[in-house]
DNA sequence: TAGCCATCCGGACCGACGGTCCGATTAACT
DNA sequence: AGTTAATCGGACCGTCGGTCCGGATGGCTA
């Protein structure tokens, strides 16, 4: 998802149709035009409906939050919703994506240890940290989006992506292991439900400890500890 | 639940309706008759529909498996699923817990390394190849199963049997670990989904291999390896 | 064998959901 | 102002999990 407001949509549906052989018949100026910015109630509308639902997921659980009750709460159509998101999980995965941008940037482009120039293995820390931080505030949006993308998740780009940095890291820091399996063990902590049951009201940093401890164990913490 | 055709049932929304007070009015020889054997119509009705249900599974995805269908197919009506079952996850929950029984009692009363009186590290090994076998052959089964509990999934009564011994184990194995936390992300990776996507059509066995290697970097593999 | 009663059966019924569709609307460009 | 294509919105659809209750029936007793 770009920064700025343009289009972006879902296109799942739309690209299949495509596919179709109907749009073959005119390929005449399109490059030109592409891409056009998208008009001003749309937008509007996005961020509406954006805002609807994190305010729904606020004040019930992953469940309370159905696109109707969305549009509604954002004065706004169903239609309009599905338009934009393409699915409950689309919009969801919206959401969240919106929560990570930071990360993904601080990741690919910041300073170490989060960013390139570090030790895998500090880098691999300060990532589940950041990670940790992102899910600890927003477990039952996470929640929420595994249960709507269910089977899809593992194709999900917003997963793959994850799952790369971290397997790369993983490779460096422990060649001798399972670099992909071990990434996708490490990511399957972060399930909103098992972050619910983990955190105590008071310490709600304690999952992310545990699991830079699990992270520790996993490489052989180099020094003492490892027996 | 037990092996013999006694009722068990789910009881859930009886006992919250009992606690309410009704029941306490007359105790009287409740002891000797409770529990009364399943009516034989009944005790058919469940077995139609736990084959219909995996019938169902195995020939499509696991949203395939509607309580309609299901009950379609076993020839019943659909208050019988839902009397018997309390509820789609109810339903699925039976399924697996039949699929898992074996396991469970090798577990507790059988000869080691499953059983007691092995090394923890060789009964936690041997105890996730178990669990991976039947993941493995059940991994539409465990999607759906996961799918429809939710939030609920941690409060599973055969969740919790299985973290709770997978806890005894890991503290057992590595006392300076937090075993409840590792317990939870070692089941975290049995996830249906998950099995299914790193799986390949060839080398089935593949994702039980993987956990074990991940169990053994977790609990430090004893002899070399740890770099 | 007849009769009785608890238990069970089954499918009509319900509210809610995710998703689609299309006539009406409107933003942006000429 | 006029044109056009993108957008809007909510009626509509099929399906789902779950409930309910009048009627059927199993199993026991006399």
């Amino acid at each position: 998802m770009r920064a700025d407001g343009r289009t972006e949509r879902i296109d799942a549906a739309r690209d299949r149709a495509e596919r179709g052989g109907g749009a073959r018949d005119r390929p005449e100026r399109v490059d030109v035009v592409r891409d056009r910015p998208e008009r001003g109630d749309a937008a509007r509308n996005r961020v509406a409906v954006l805002r609807a639902t994190e305010r729904l997921l606020a004040e019930g659980g992953g469940d309370h939050v159905s696109i109707d009750r969305v549009a509604a709460l954002a004065g706004v159509g169903k239609g309009t919703v599905f338009r934009r998101f393409g699915s409950r999980a689309g919009l969801l995965q919206a959401l969240l994506e919106e929560r990570s941008k930071d990360l993904r940037e601080a990741v690919t482009g910041g300073p170490p240890p989060l960013g390139p120039g570090a030790p895998a293995r500090d880098r691999l820390l300060a990532f589940l940290d950041g990670l940790g931080a992102i899910a600890e505030g927003n477990a039952i949006l996470l929640a929420a989006h595994e249960q709507a993308c269910a089977e899809d998740k593992y194709d999900d780009p917003s997963y793959r992506s994850w799952h790369g940095h971290l397997s790369d890291l993983v490779a460096e820091a422990r060649p001798d292991l399972d670099a992909g399996f071990v990434a996708h063990a490490l990511l399957a902590v972060f399930d909103g439900a098992l972050i619910r049951h983990v955190t105590p009201p008071e310490d709600p940093r304690r999952f992310t400890r545990s699991v830079r401890s699990l992270a520790l164990a996993l490489l052989g913490d180099g020094a003492a500890g490892g027996r």
